[in-house]
DNA sequence: TTTTGCCGCTAAACCGTTTTACTAAACTTA
DNA sequence: TAAGTTTAGTAAAACGGTTTAGCGGCAAAA
């Protein structure tokens, strides 16, 4: 019940505080007769040592701090519950806790590289946030941090987790083409940041590995909003033409888009397919559940915290982790190509 | 860059530790041309105090420890990503860091108990995890924790958090009745839990008070599978004549059943309707969207966290705080009575 | 025989703060 | 003016461990 320390043992053992944190420590230099003695005493008494003191002495928290992005509405969350569990699990077997902090888009970054001045953690991880001018100034403290699922320009040369949208994009519309489809559009944003980048990248790709030509009109730009959906649609169905099939660019488009399509009586995948990228908790729900491209979700926590820890250490490491995906079919494409 | 400790600071200002110290705590002692002066030199140079020090002087940790129960389905999480959210939120009002922990059910108490002993956290908040053999081995040792999101029997005296299951399963209920419907199933679990004890209960008064009766047949069981779904509605379709309505206790049941009542042929609702509890994120997601009980979902973490931070502080607490629900219109409840 | 090296062990210093106990000066009060 | 009180300030102890430097004893090497 009280709290013992270190001295106490010591003086229960008949030796030195210091045989005792030799023995705590695993450390040569005490008999194995004392060692035992010792131990058998801090088994009995349920002795543990002081957390701060020890971190005081090593000038370490063994702390790993993770950041999530804050967003109003859930479903942007993806996958942060899935990235801090396997997070988690990582860090302790590597002898690490976890922090947490949320932070919204106006940031204060000064917080965090106090933190780890202070040795309140021993490194950062990122999740959902690309805002670059947080990020260099990381870089330039020389702070330890990874970012994860977020959406960076490889220069900058961020150590980084993410999925391979690229790949991602490419697959998806390979797989498209795979079920008969030969008007494959393409819905997204089209700001021209990386994660257009990417994934009309990959689009663009695996259309001239088909050769297969695409109409710009079937480029269709989307946001994040409802609103911003339901016009998408609008505006598709004024084509004389539909394309037969789309890659949406994202679940988080895509439960949106299929919303509105149906609203506006278009039958999925009857009348258009769609493709879609992240697989979603809420994916898999949806009426006609979304074919999209999955992965296996502990790879982003895995892999970055793995990161993290090499950067830590010390160690040499590859700043660019990309996590591959494949295609999960589900209910809304359509096989037009019989096999 | 170098780490900066309360002597130099002492040093560059021609005072003592102790005056640096009075400073940095805001407490009297110090004539204010002093303290003009050390806090000039601790803005310029941005010296911040080791935590690990502070934390081993006062005998606290400034940090509340959240344990999350870790499902292989998503799915069960419910709110915990909102929870976690608005405990960071409070906590970090409050003065305190957040740290983590995913549980099994298998999970081990006495780490938790040892990193309070170690005062490595001030107090837990534990999400989801309703263990009886847990909850009374941390009221012995006097660890402040409070339960969220659990299911516990009010008489085992746990401070927790929680929705007002009762009273959301009797307005649900109502609310169907509102509606027009007269013949009003329950499909719940029916293990003799607190859960099924509020949820039933709330269903049977509400009928009661609504004058309705209910054929025992109308009782359907489910459990958390998808196969226990699927044999809950193959089920009900042998009966001779269908309720027009069901209380389903839990959009993680709904969800299921929704999805294999529609694959049996069943319309939703024009050939049931549903009244679910929870609205988890998928729920507004589902075709038609589902029409449940919802809540304030910052509520969780923001009482949560009020109410260990009374215990640790030894305020007086209302152990039992029920969060109250209402009732969501959204597609799957028919109207029957014209209004 | 002396030297060298290792082993088991400990006293004391150290990590970076807060807190206690005490001093000297200034200011009140009678 | 003497006594009491407040104020500004500091030295040193405390928190609970880890690390360093050193000591005596013993065995192997020279």
């Amino acid at each position: 019940m009280s709290n013992l320390t270190i001295r106490d043992i010591a003086r229960m053992a008949g030796v030195s505080t210091t045989a005792v944190s030799f023995v705590l420590n695993n450390r040569s230099g005490v008999s194995e007769a004392t060692r035992q003695k010792v131990q058998e005493i801090i088994r009995r008494t349920g002795f543990t040592p002081n957390v701060h003191t020890r971190r005081l002495n090593l000038g370490k928290s063994f702390t790993i701090h993770v950041v999530l992005r804050q967003y109003g509405d859930s479903l942007f969350n993806q996958f942060a519950l899935e990235t801090l569990n396997s997070i988690f699990t990582v860090s302790k077997s590597l002898g690490y806790s976890v922090t947490l902090t949320f932070a919204d888009s106006s940031m204060d970054c000064t917080q965090i590289i106090d933190s780890v001045r202070n040795k309140d953690c021993d490194g950062i991880i990122l999740n959902q946030i690309s805002d670059p001018s947080i990020l260099s100034q990381l870089q330039q403290e020389n702070i330890p941090f990874v970012c994860v699922d977020a959406h960076i320009p490889a220069d900058m040369n961020v150590p980084m987790v993410g999925l391979d949208y690229y790949d991602a994009a490419y697959q998806a519309t390979r797989y498209l083409y795979e079920q008969g489809h030969t008007r494959i559009g393409f819905i997204g944003p089209t700001a021209p940041d990386v994660y257009y980048h990417n994934t009309f990248g990959g689009y663009a790709a695996a259309l001239k590995d088909a050769n297969l030509t695409c109409d710009p009109a079937w480029l269709a730009e989307v946001a994040y909003t409802e609103e911003s959906a339901q016009a998408c649609i609008d505006r598709l169905l004024q084509l004389p033409e539909l394309p037969t099939a789309f890659l949406c660019a994202g679940d988080v488009f895509s439960v949106n888009i299929i919303h509105y399509a149906k609203e506006r009586g278009l039958r999925i995948p009857e009348d258009i397919s769609i493709m879609s990228l992240d697989d979603l908790l809420v994916s898999r729900y949806l009426d006609p559940p979304l074919s999209t491209m999955t992965f296996n979700k502990e790879l982003l926590g895995e892999n970055s915290t793995r990161l993290l820890y090499q950067i830590i250490q010390g160690e040499s490491y590859e700043p660019v982790n990309l996590i591959k995906t494949t295609p999960v079919e589900r209910g809304t494409v359509k096989r037009i190509k019989e096999s």
